[in-house]
DNA sequence: AAGCGCACCTGACCCAGATCAATTCAATCT
DNA sequence: AGATTGAATTGATCTGGGTCAGGTGCGCTT
């Protein structure tokens, strides 16, 4: 009965596809998404709220500044970015998002999403409609503390992101952030592929793109890192980590 | 030693001064505060959680880094800034907080103070404990939303902060951002005190205190503000405005 | 396979703002 | 009042990284 309404709910609102459905009790993001923690039967509550989506194809967007908040998303696959849109008409990025991060925590307290959000890959999302989260959560401590975590974290990270840091400075920690964000989904922390473009990184980053080239190409001739177009490893992470001393905590 | 001192400090800071209570639905914050938008009877049952702190001395910490979190803090008078030391010993400012303003969301998920929190001025904070919070939300959507709401402008104020602007626009933004601060709060727009250092803004600004000297001294000469010291007088709001355009949203 | 287009890289130059240094000013103490 | 101190201002110089201007190489299309 449950399987039904679920179903419909999901082709009405976000035309899922027909595929077999993975819980998240076997998703394989499982202690990194929000359900973290939650016992058996409350996973299962929880699930029925979730509404999965079909592939997002690189480009397109997943939501534009100005729609209504509806609900927040994880990441289940893929890359997206978030960015938005200056006077002078200039895209500034704003974030990434990896599989396991939440997507809307910043369209809550107007009830309209400030930021664009596009992927970047091939991607997919599960909407967690907002009303329905909260409200669980008023019976779920648990799921209620996961998701004032997980906002806590996002605010401690916006803080010490704001640093005055050195062009090198960035991107080492850039790397390093990705690395140990990469490490904890269970990919390699030592070789990873940058979804994002140059021009996207600086532009998160507040560089020119000339600039990433250039500390990237610096890098290399350290032999702190191997560049190949949008592949990176990694080789020397101590070096790496050296130069994100400056780095608050 | 230092144990005993800070022991003490918590306690004198935690404890009612004795006077007589401001009750919230009569606190000059109003509808600032995160009791907001609660019944009167909400309300009631709210202020059980509150407490009060005595006075705050300037210089006098609230939190440290490291401090275990116990509970978030609104500022019922004076102001706060926050900082963390990078690993150079120097010390980074990360906000101001002002009356309504509440300090604490990046401590929720490590369940530890991340930032250092000193008052400036004379002031004085409501403690919210905030397991005894998040479980009476969990009986008043109102609050949980209330508090959700006010995470969420946090993250979408850092979000647009991190962008690249120009000492000018930096400047610009922080009088514009006190400003309808003091607005908000009943105080004038026009005309204000800083009660935080060159220093402090510079560190917070991430430029130089000459810059911000140098930036205020002009904005001056074109007759836009007027400075005296600590005290502000904005003449030209318009001029002051066309200064921030470059900012997101 | 040849031509095109775009992302990326690299070198030359320049400027906003940092740094260094000296001076002024206000607040407190003797 | 004069002395002391630290914050704020002002001026002179230096530099990291932005801007501009070519190159280079990969993936398309035809």
């Amino acid at each position: 009965m449950n399987n039904i309404l679920r179903i419909e709910t999901l082709r009405d609102t976000h035309r899922e596809s027909g595929r077999a459905q993975v819980a998240c009790s076997q998703c394989s993001l499982g202690e990194i998404c929000l359900p973290k923690g939650l016992s058996e039967e409350d996973k299962s509550r929880f699930e029925q709220i979730v509404q999965r989506s079909r592939p997002i194809q690189p480009g397109q967007h997943l939501f534009r500044s100005g729609d209504e908040f509806k609900a927040i998303a994880s990441v289940r696959t893929g890359c997206f970015k978030s960015y938005a849109i200056d006077q002078d008409g200039q895209e500034q990025v704003l974030g990434f998002y990896l599989p396991g991060e939440i997507i809307g925590f910043d369209a809550i307290h107007e009830n309209i999403h400030q930021a664009n959000i596009v992927a970047l890959d091939t991607s997919a999302v599960c909407h967690l409609p907002f009303t329905a989260l909260t409200s669980m959560a008023r019976n779920m401590p648990e799921l209620q503390h996961e998701i004032f975590s997980v906002m806590s974290q996002r605010i401690s990270e916006l803080e010490s992101i704001a640093a005055d840091l050195s062009a090198d400075e960035r991107i080492a920690l850039f790397l390093k952030s990705l690395s140990s964000r990469f490490a904890r989904r269970g990919y390699s922390d030592r070789e990873f592929i940058l979804s994002m473009s140059r021009r996207d990184i600086a532009s998160y980053l507040r560089l020119a793109t000339e600039t990433v080239s250039r500390v990237l190409a610096r890098f290399q001739q350290r032999g702190i890192i191997e560049v190949d177009r949008k592949l990176v490893k990694i080789l020397d992470a101590d070096a790496l980590g050296a130069l994100t001393r400056k780095t608050l905590q």
